[in-house]
DNA sequence: TTAATATATGAAAACATGTTCATGTATTAA
DNA sequence: TTAATACATGAACATGTTTTCATATATTAA
């Protein structure tokens, strides 16, 4: 499969956000369920102010989607290929390598 | 699934090291087989040093590896594992988004 | 050995990023 | 309106990263 230049940079801008610990933790916290961002910041150990930042670029990039009840504002995955490409992602860090060189 | 700090932050440093185009370019180029660095630095456009200190990298963090012949070194995937994440990424861009906001 | 090819590496320049702090906006309740 | 809660944002600092340039190492051939 062949991919034009763009979307080559936008795999790698996807990439990119998903590369921060920071950014991946709130992430992962998204994944099952919709998540206020006090209690991302407080699951994260992260400041609020932070926590924010990090959402902003998420949101931006359609890797989560926000979604406000009242005060509190909620975020979550933006669908399933984010969830797999994590999930798959999870597999290879908790799996044995294939040749043995753990 | 519960993630420790320290896998949460090995997953990021992968995802970091896709998430920059000149890399995540090798990368793709090096998932359908052995790739020498020469023709890697011509496809990618980008220079032999250049390509070379990414190589490095991806090396390192086993996202590729190395096997020289010769005079010149090829490089591969590391797994299936890689080869799994960024095709689904690919999907992700490839298709349109569940809730058609495209 | 010398020359040619292929790749790797160290240092520096140019650029980008994560984080904090202070402050701003939105929502609800009194 | 005022106060309280929850979240967002701009500016600045500190740190890190990508890229280039020059040079070094490895392999093969003459």
């Amino acid at each position: 499969m062949a991919l034009t230049d763009d979307q080559t940079v936008e795999i790698a801008e996807i990439f990119r956000l998903m590369g921060d610990p920071t950014r991946l933790k709130i992430l992962i916290y998204c994944l099952d369920g919709p998540v206020a961002v006090g209690d991302l910041a407080q699951a994260t150990g992260a400041s609020q102010s932070l926590v924010s930042h990090h959402l902003r670029l998420l949101r931006a990039a359609r890797i989560l989607r926000a979604e406000r009840r009242g005060k509190k504002v909620y975020y979550t995955a933006a669908d399933d290929h984010i969830r797999t490409v994590v999930g798959d992602m999870i597999d290879h860090v908790a799996e044995p390598t294939e040749d043995g060189e753990d």
